[in-house]
RNA sequence: GGCUCGUUGGUGAAGCGGCUUAACACAGCGCCCUUUCACGGCGUCACUCACGGGUUCGAAUCCCGUACGAGUCACCA
């Protein structure tokens, strides 16, 4: 068997979609899956008008993120370059190809003017049915198509397609899908100006490079037949398929740029890590023969195979995927946890408390990485607050009973001399003793009196040993005339 | 409109004719643990697999039809 080799061809628009990326991991993992598969990026750039500046970049930044490294491409160079399409055109190959089509008798030369087939489309479709172009230039002799081109008459070269049969190919996902010969229409190869059709740049260029296995969306599913005509036509290999189901916002609409969906930039940009996006996006139209759900790469080549992908359309779950980054997040061991919220921690808290602390709190508790800034902004500013947020049925707390346990933890606060946490909290175990109240009636008052807010990263222990002896006291000082 | 594809809970999904009184996970709800929240633990959440027929001793699983949804029918990619 030969190498398995599948490309992932975006186009440059400066948005990673997340659909798109998803059959980057696809392709990537269909190669890898083997020792020596290759994985390839083509860049399809062939829109001029779509270009946008610097967006090649965002492509190559993606992949490099999120570990999709591939084998051949525009920065890494091939056997098989140009990697980029419109180098490719230069060279004037898919004229060839598509001159060379016409000798095999897989294509004509067609000089109908777009207005003209337009027309006709039009009339077709305000009687209510359906239009198939039934091009004239099929039937002209050798000689008339020769002067006509000779006087250089604009025209483009269409695809051949029988008036009978059918053509039916096998996809790895979606199995054998049949469609009639008579329902297809001829596609135009290659445009007037010269320059190939997206769709025949595709072939061309897969076989060109010798793809193997072509992975794409599932709306590519209806113009595989023609791809295929125009394979067999020259008498090439058919790749393996593997088409896709989309992924969606919702029941009825894709995830999209023009929905204002988010990217890949954009998830990452909200605190999502690129590991917990990928394990995430794997299991969206996939599914693992076991209910693992946690993934290295590494696992998911091991793991991975492309007859379990779904047919249908799969709903991008936001609430799960930040489940999941909560997982890596926690999965990590602290000092690179540490180092990698630190920039979050100095972006929220300006004062000099010691951040390896605070990352110890935030640790089991944080699941996006821009959370962050809400959870500790109290550490700088303290906040003015309620006296009623001393309230809490549980913990058996109010304002009454806070007023003398923050008099107390005051005072024990300021009697240790050896400032630390163990030091902090076996005292507060004793007084709690001593006073003869439940641990919640001690501690609850004092983690409000000390941050202002409900909900905290931490403990009482832990947010009075980061704030330090002194701004400790002297926020319990503050809560406690606002009790009196 | 023609053609193609799809339809298991709020979401991702397992299921491949009997082991399913439909896994697992997220979200939700409830309880427990706990100095809050979270983490963790436990429990609950589809008498039913879009609907209607059929095949079969037996169907979420096979067949047909209907409905709904999506994709595609560009000298766009």
């Amino acid at each position: 068997m030969s190498k398995v080799r599948t490309r992932f061809a975006p186009s440059p628009t400066g948005y990673m979609h997340i659909g798109n990326l998803r059959t980057a991991l696809y392709e990537y993992l269909v190669a890898k899956k083997n020792e020596d598969g290759v994985f390839i990026l083509r860049i399809e750039d062939t829109d001029q008008q779509r270009l946008v500046e610097g967006s090649v970049d965002v492509i190559y930044d993606t992949l490099k993120q999120c570990n999709l490294l591939h084998d051949e491409g525009p920065d890494v160079g091939g056997n098989y370059g140009s990697y980029i399409q419109s180098e490719r055109m230069k060279s004037g190959i898919y004229k060839q190809y598509a001159e060379q089509l016409i000798e095999l008798d897989g294509a004509h030369y067609c000089f109908c003017s777009e207005q003209e087939i337009d027309e006709q489309r039009q009339i077709a479709a305000s009687k209510a049915i359906s239009f198939k172009y039934d091009d004239p230039c099929k039937r002209l002799s050798k000689e008339e198509i020769n002067s006509r081109i000779q006087s250089s008459e604009k025209h483009v070269i269409r695809q051949n397609i029988p008036n009978e049969g059918t053509t039916s190919f096998d996809d790895e996902v979606y199995g054998t899908i049949s469609f009639e010969n008579s329902t297809l229409d001829e596609a135009i190869l290659l445009k007037s100006d010269g320059f190939p059709t997206y769709n025949f740049a595709n072939i061309i260029d897969d076989h060109s490079m010798e793809i193997t296995h072509v992975v794409r969306g599932n709306e590519y599913l209806s113009s595989t037949p023609k791809y295929n005509l125009v394979y067999s036509s020259f008498g090439w290999d058919i790749p393996t398929y593997v088409h896709c189901p989309p992924v969606m916002k919702d029941e009825q609409h894709k995830l999209s740029k023009r929905n204002g969906d988010a990217s890949f930039q954009d998830l990452v940009a909200k605190g999502y890590l690129p590991q917990a996006i990928v394990n995430y996006i794997a299991l969206l139209g996939w599914a693992p023969e076991t209910d693992q759900e946690i993934y290295t790469l590494d696992e998911l080549k091991q793991a991975f195979n492309v007859k379990r992908i779904n047919t249908s359309g799969a709903i991008f779950d936001i609430d799960k995927l930040t489940w999941m980054n909560g997982i890596y997040l926690r999965n990590m061991d602290i000092d690179t946890f540490h180092a990698l919220v630190l920039p979050y921690i100095k972006g929220a808290v300006t004062s000099d408390f010691d951040t390896k602390e605070i990352a110890e709190i935030l640790h089991q508790r944080t699941s996006t990485l821009t959370e962050i800034h809400d959870m500790l902004d109290f550490f700088d500013v303290y906040p003015s607050f309620e006296n009623d947020l001393y309230i809490n049925k549980k913990m058996k707390t109010s304002p009454e009973i806070a007023l003398p346990s923050l008099v107390a933890a005051k005072q024990l606060l300021a009697n240790i001399d050896n400032y630390t946490k163990e030091v902090i909290h076996e005292q507060m175990m004793e007084l709690v003793k001593t006073m003869g109240i439940k641990n919640g009636q001690l501690l609850f008052p004092v983690r409000i009196a000390l941050t202002g807010k409900a909900f905290t990263p931490g403990g009482a222990i832990e947010i009075a040993y980061i704030l330090g002896k002194e701004e400790a006291i002297r926020r319990l000082d503050i809560a406690i005339n606002n009790l009196n």
